[in-house]
DNA sequence: CACACTGTAGACGACTGGTCTAATCGTGTT
DNA sequence: AACACGATTAGACCAGTCGTCTACAGTGTG
């Protein structure tokens, strides 16, 4: 017999079996059979916990992106680092953990981006609200760099953050298609090259 | 009633059709019915000139590439500019393409390759081996630039193609998201920067 | 005319999709 | 012990999926 979990635990377990499962197969072609049964939860209970398959898939994205945020929040707040290595560390990490084969690390956003802005409307307003939630923080880690002396002063933080950004997830996605980490290693050393080091 | 079109017609037809609603609404999400429909061509000649759904996305990707690889050439041929101009008149009109509502110019990489590298290793291995020619064909304008003395030599062909692609490819899945051009046009910047202009 | 062949036509099968209603379970109160 | 009531679930439901299959139209050839 499985232990027996409380009621929040079992919309979180939900949420985070379909995470693994929806970061590789995509939304559309995931049914939710199939993530219920790989959560051990029957089909009946899941209208209890969402109210339907697209809200759902809302609450996927702000639980990912929570957890994202929290991360990235503590990587580019290490101590004992300047601004650069800050942000450096950030895109090494990146460039491990998506090119690991634990699909639990997998980014939602290079996965479901295309896919789901045109499928659904506040689908697509989580990933708006959360990726500039993160462009903003890559933006202010860029200005600590410029404060500290550690970035070039003649940096603009903002177009930075957001070329660097939008670099990383073009890098992401083509890393996918040649299921080869080379275009992240080149997209770290361009990433080098505009922080100026 | 409709004009009689000659027998290589209908699959290019299909093709065609398939192209813009698929490029909408992605690979998954669009079901034979609905493609068939739009183009009023019934279920049994569909498996007559395709073996099956995914062998359909092998060649609707197919014939996606051979026009875009010849738009490319075209214009990172034309004559009367010199190296750095006709890139940035690639990335210009990409922006202008991927701004614009048209559905029929809609980039299918940026939409497909997503959902499809995990999903079809077929339609994975066009994406691969089609990206990548459009990678060298622009490793070899920037080579053509540094020839002529409009870009700087100090470029490393092969990594600043790559880098501007990938950049390009996050520009358009990020603009996608916040339905907003503003990404492209942030990368058109930065892509004057790394190309030294 | 008879035949073969290419392509059209769409009904059909087996199955899966997301959704919802109606019943059951569990727990606390009387 | 009996009840009530909300939390949870089983399973029906139908629309839609891909793919198959048979029937047939049109054309060119012998």
């Amino acid at each position: 017999m499985e232990p027996k979990v409380a009621t929040q635990d079992v919309r979180s377990h939900i949420l985070e079996t379909a995470q693994v499962i929806i970061s590789g197969k995509g939304f559309s072609a995931v049914g939710l059979n199939q993530i219920l049964q790989a959560a051990g939860v029957p089909k009946g209970s899941f209208y209890h916990y969402f109210g339907s398959k697209e809200a759902f898939g809302e609450e996927l994205l702000k639980s990912y992106f929570a957890d994202y945020h929290e991360t990235l929040d503590a990587m580019l707040s290490r101590p004992g680092l300047n601004g650069a290595e800050r942000l450096i560390s950030y895109w090494q990490t990146w460039l491990e953990t998506q090119s690991a084969c634990d699909p639990k690390g997998k980014c939602l956003t290079v996965k479901l981006a295309a896919e789901v802005s045109d499928l659904s409307e506040t689908m697509r307003a989580v990933l708006a609200r959360e990726t500039s939630r993160v462009v903003a923080r890559l933006e202010q880690a860029v200005a600590e760099g410029i404060e500290d002396g550690s970035l070039p002063a003649t940096l603009n933080a903002k177009v930075t953050a957001s070329t660097l950004y939008q670099l990383w997830l073009g890098a992401s996605l083509r890393s996918k298609i040649i299921r080869d980490p080379e275009p992240m290693k080149c997209a770290l050393t361009a990433t080098k090259e505009i922080l100026g080091l």
